[in-house]
DNA sequence: GTACGGAATGTGACCGTACACATCGCCGAT
DNA sequence: ATCGGCGATGTGTACGGTCACATTCCGTAC
């Protein structure tokens, strides 16, 4: 009955093969400079006969280093945070990282907290948090977590973060719109919890603001396309604007959906901005203006600033990418009345 | 310079503090039944005070149990897969796993056996394949690999696959389209090696068939809107058909960008039926007829079968969800001509 | 008063690897 | 001929847990 669980063969069951001892098999793998290339070829050639892997746990044991980056995120299926993760995923293989990723369902303490001590008890190394939510950073500021972390799409914080200017990008969709003319622009915003939500709020108000526009109550979505259209139905009903910048591509779908159904043209009667520009916003009727955030380039450039921490280096805090208008054709000067 | 790199508290440090031996910790950690209620106070409240965490790697070292369960996935950006890996997450985690996702660019061998080779050595207990490419399947059953695992979005193989039978929802969506009174449809499929996109195909040739239809060679796309939007631009040009199926919505919102362009009205000139079900299809102009797929449901279902497998039962092979066809505006009867 | 048994707790060995530190063999300089 | 030095390889130990087995404690039955 011995032969029944077979165990993996381990370094010893090499060097016994290869006629070394482990620690030469060791050498071999960790690709020690002292090897006389006969015996590494020798040593390889056993390897890969009989199928061995190191054991990574007994490797993390021992090393105390677990070669993993954790991911904090939520609401993982939309296409900016997978965008992001999986540039994340890319870049951390590259330097030889694997990613933990966890994502929690809703922004509450209890699931925040669950979720960061969940990575940490996997001992990882450094922790990329994609927190859209504000309460996320003040749980990760009272964890004092021992770990470099970086957080995305934060506007700031004392600690690395990396993030598309969402104000900036905000601030660009609203002159966009002013200068084409609009004077009453309705802003259909994420929900309040959200730092981008938020930002992308304070930027839509700076500009109003400066361009001493009558400032409105930005009304508070879900980032759906379905929040996008009963809003739309809504807001629709009394019409006293002329444009609508909307938090993200997808309400900005949801509204024009609602503005053909009750008649409207866009960008005729009305002008729609969106915000991300996911792939199909160019294929929307009308094709979307929107503000293109680069979310490859955010995951990328924080597994670089935490690789650099891990090296030892620590640059500097904030890091932001500037986004990047793109015209298309669901906006247009105001009709003139 | 002791105090200069801190450990981190381990099983003994506990046991020492609260006055018993490492074992009874050990056993107050795996909710060992015959351990003394206070015993067993007194040593949570140490492992709280000091912020004690078990350390993964020893425990998986001696148990040789990662407690982890590998994906394999592609395309990870995209809806569907997406979808399917935040309900594997939940699943598994709500069963003491955790994930080890890793995301292959190309379906080639090398890349498919690099991704395997790298999650088996983490010692995954578990595979998921979301496998849209009909060579992983080759490469998969090349390696015999040791551990159970279950491949998702497959229409069949000797081995548990979990799948949304494709087939016949790409036969809902053309019969829909055939008692409209279609007779001329289109057929936009995705890549010809991916195993989704030939299973829509043999649905669709399977329907037109048995219909008695005229047999019309399907195009080959790449599931992308773009890739609708010229495929649309280009079939235009000789409009010898009434319908369109496309592979998925993408392809699907694309052709009908095109169609407007060119100034044909959908559903009057052309009806459009999709894939997916995604969540902005109920947006589109029009509103999107297509098949919905429960990814989430999948996901769920791989993961409670490969629990099953752990714990020894060894269910039956194939397992299909029935997708749904969802009717919006883009279909209708053809125009009496 | 002693023997017995189960509940509660302690002890030793081991999992597979990396690191620090020997050890070995060989060549060239003295 | 001896020795230093270096390249190549081997030996002991630690990492932080779990498991099998041993031990202690205490109440109860005879």
């Amino acid at each position: 009955m011995q032969p029944d669980r077979v165990r993996a063969p381990n370094i010893r069951d090499v060097a016994r093969l290869a006629g070394v001892s482990y620690q030469t098999v060791s050498r071999v793998l960790n690709e020690s400079p002292s090897i006389k290339d006969s015996t590494k070829q020798r040593v390889l050639a056993v390897i890969s006969e009989i199928g061995y892997r190191p054991n990574q746990a007994a490797r993390a044991l021992v090393t105390s280093k677990s070669r993993t980056i954790g991911v904090l995120s939520q609401q993982t299926a939309n296409y900016g945070p997978t965008t992001s993760i999986t540039a994340i995923e890319q870049a951390a293989k590259e330097a030889g990282y694997r990613l933990s990723i966890t994502n929690i369902a809703s922004g509450d303490y209890i699931s925040i907290k669950t979720g960061v001590d969940y990575l940490l008890s996997q001992s990882i190394e450094a922790l990329v948090v994609i927190a859209p939510q504000v309460r996320v950073l003040e749980v990760l500021a009272e964890l004092s977590i021992a770990v470099p972390f970086v957080t995305l799409q934060t506007t700031d914080l004392g600690v690395h973060s990396m993030s598309v200017n969402q104000v900036a990008g905000a601030r660009m969709a609203t002159r966009h719109l002013i200068e084409l003319g609009h004077t009453e622009i309705m802003h259909i915003s994420g929900p309040q919890d959200w730092i981008e939500a938020e930002a992308r709020m304070q930027g839509f108000l700076e500009e109003t603001t400066e361009a001493e526009l009558r400032t409105r109550a930005p009304i508070l979505g879900d980032w759906s396309a379905h929040f996008g259209y009963y809003a739309g139905l809504e807001l629709l009903r009394y019409r006293d604007f002329t444009a609508v910048f909307a938090g993200n591509d997808q309400m900005a779908l949801g509204f024009m959906h609602a503005s053909r159904e009750l008649g409207f043209s866009i960008p005729g009667d009305i002008s729609v901005v969106g915000f991300d520009d996911i792939p199909e916003a160019a294929h929307f009727f009308p094709p979307l203006t929107t503000v293109r955030q680069n979310f490859s380039e955010i995951g990328r450039r924080a597994i670089s600033v935490l690789l650099a921490e891990l090296r030892g280096d620590s640059p500097a805090g904030h890091d932001q990418v500037l986004p990047e208008l793109i015209v298309r054709e669901s906006t247009a000067p105001p009709r003139a009345r």
